[in-house]
DNA sequence: AATGAATGAGTTTTCATTCAT
DNA sequence: AATGAATGAAAACTCATTCAT
């Protein structure tokens, strides 16, 4: 039933965002899947919507992620505040930014996002405003409920979050995802969210 | 004459870095051009061979541009610090980040870095660790003349080159490069080197 | 079906044994089959590929052919000699050398014997190791069952095959295969075929 | 001056014996020569006429051999017989079949030969009929004088020469004309010779 | 749900040739 | 005598897609 249409929506995935849209072919996703090419047409209007269904079921997923992340935030106030943080943290490097299907899909999108005004904006939104957004809400919390001391939550989070996506395009974004890569994300990203609390303590 | 190879390799980055190399057809490149497919073959062996000697050319280039910065940076203990180094840091801006033919460069590998290991190597290479070793150096000089004081020279680095990365592939790797573009990268960036020198000032 | 690939196997023999594999182009062959050229690649892989499965096929068919001859001469000593010989001879000349297919086939390994080493040994054995073998074991069962009598049975063999070798090239190998040249090789050949065993019976 | 022109010619008989007339283009050839492809415009109008020019220079070169062999031959009745016919019979065999440049264009004819009728013609000519008329013209001066008896000098001249054919086909065509490959033809050539002229004799 | 067969449009590339210099 | 630059035509091949089965 849906296997085959899943298994072309995985396999078109893994190669879009090795090689990009165009530069993989119908033939190379049918030989990894092991169908005819003609098949392809039962499930899907044509290349193209391969790429749309990929691209909105990853909105979907992403959307839900980011939710529950932000539900988690606002009930930080009330719970202890640093322990929570560093969960919805945590989650966030490893369902979203380490997590193989959203990895490749942002990979995906850092592919395409030149292509045209909407890859732009989805990959913007996706890679930028939103963690920035969802940090600087997080910071803001924080400070109203007197945790931190900030002016400008949005630069804060700005400092916060750069390092983390400098991070993520040097070893999350590089060859394929192994364990190593992975740990050595973890090893500089949680470096740095300690340096940034000690140092948002110091003042 | 060459006029025309340079046009082939003009258009050709331009084209590139627009929507990727298999994206673009040699009938694309010539209709740009102005000259037939057949043309094309006279000054370059392959459409591949165009791509290689953009890659060459600007690793030349920047090569070059690095250097000078380097030396800037030799300079500095003898000069009034902070101002060279303020001019040192708006000519990587400028001339690297910002300058068209450049931008177009590293648009163009940050396109293509996923597709085999020696652009992943290139584009690391160009927009990860001779940046941030590049800065790593600066407060390493700094540092030695006692003009600030740090343990983790690296650590420094990418604290502050981490917003100008993320400023940059917002800003300026986003659509066409307009001047308006360029003054909010401006704004974020400068914005940014103050308060982190500033920073830096007070402990 | 295989209809159209069997068609294309045959348009391309006639045309490939008639200007050399380089001179065909897919094209001519589509035009002549009656389908487009993208067509063709979906039976073959691409026009390198119908030559070799044209050279696999005609190996298989002539491997076949010869082994029957073959067969033919072991039961010589029992059977009345000369009789079965004829028929053997005959078969050669009507089943291999005179026949459309096997004729073209040996036309196309004419023209491109010098392309390269493999081409060259499969020339060589299908045109003078081959037939010069077969007529060498012929020989030397005639001679060992008192038939004939002779020290050489490899120098016999091609004083008995050179003659049919050169009218063959002289008229089966010019130009279209008409009746008429057929005709005229028979002439030859078997006026050369009464010659050499008259002669071998004086002696 | 004419030199490049030579070297065009020397060279493209080189590889169009090897490949045959169209798989080799002229980038080939002005390759191997070291000229750009425009320069060969200056010395022939286009690749046909270097083909054209190539034959008609063979033509000129074998008829003026073969004008010296008949004459010898026309002299054989008042000399030593068999000796001249010795001398006249190597020359044939070294001057002809086994010079490089003739063994090249032989070679070429008998690549192009089933490409249109005057090639076929061409080719016939001067690997048949003129060597087995002048093969004939042999035996009857031999007969005539009495030398040898024969009713059938053509027959006697394709029981000669046949076997002479089959052993060029099989060692002088067959990939580089080597040392070798000419030892190998000569014994077998010679002990030809040699076996035809003793049975000769015995009758 | 899948595939065999076909195709139009397009791809990259090659080729012989031209012509001004 | 040679070449740099260009080109029209054609080559081989790829690709996304269609459609009957």
């Amino acid at each position: 039933m849906n296997e085959t249409k899943q298994k072309i929506l995985d396999v078109s995935l893994d190669l879009f965002s090795q090689k990009g849209f165009s530069a993989v072919s119908i033939r190379d996703i049918c030989k990894s899947v092991g169908i005819k090419e003609s098949s392809v047409y039962y499930h899907f209007k044509n290349k193209q919507s391969i790429f749309n269904e990929l691209l909105q079921r990853f909105e979907t997923t992403a959307t839900d992620l980011m939710c529950q992340l932000e539900q988690g935030v606002n009930a930080l106030p009330d719970a202890s505040g640093e322990n929570l943080y560093g969960k919805t943290c945590g989650c966030f490097f490893e369902n979203y930014l380490m997590d193989e299907y959203c990895n490749k899909m942002l990979r995906l999108l850092s592919i395409e996002h030149l292509h045209n005004d909407e890859m732009r904006k989805i990959y913007d939104y996706w890679l930028f405003d939103k963690p920035l957004n969802f940090q600087g809400k997080v910071f803001s919390v924080l400070s109203m409920s007197g945790m931190i001391q900030t002016e400008d939550s949005s630069y804060l989070a700005v400092k916060f979050y750069a390092p983390i996506f400098l991070f993520m395009q040097r070893w999350l974004f590089s060859g394929a995802l192994t364990e190593e890569c992975k740990q050595v994300f973890r090893e500089n990203a949680y470096k740095h969210v300690n340096h940034f609390f000690s140092e948002l303590g110091d003042k």
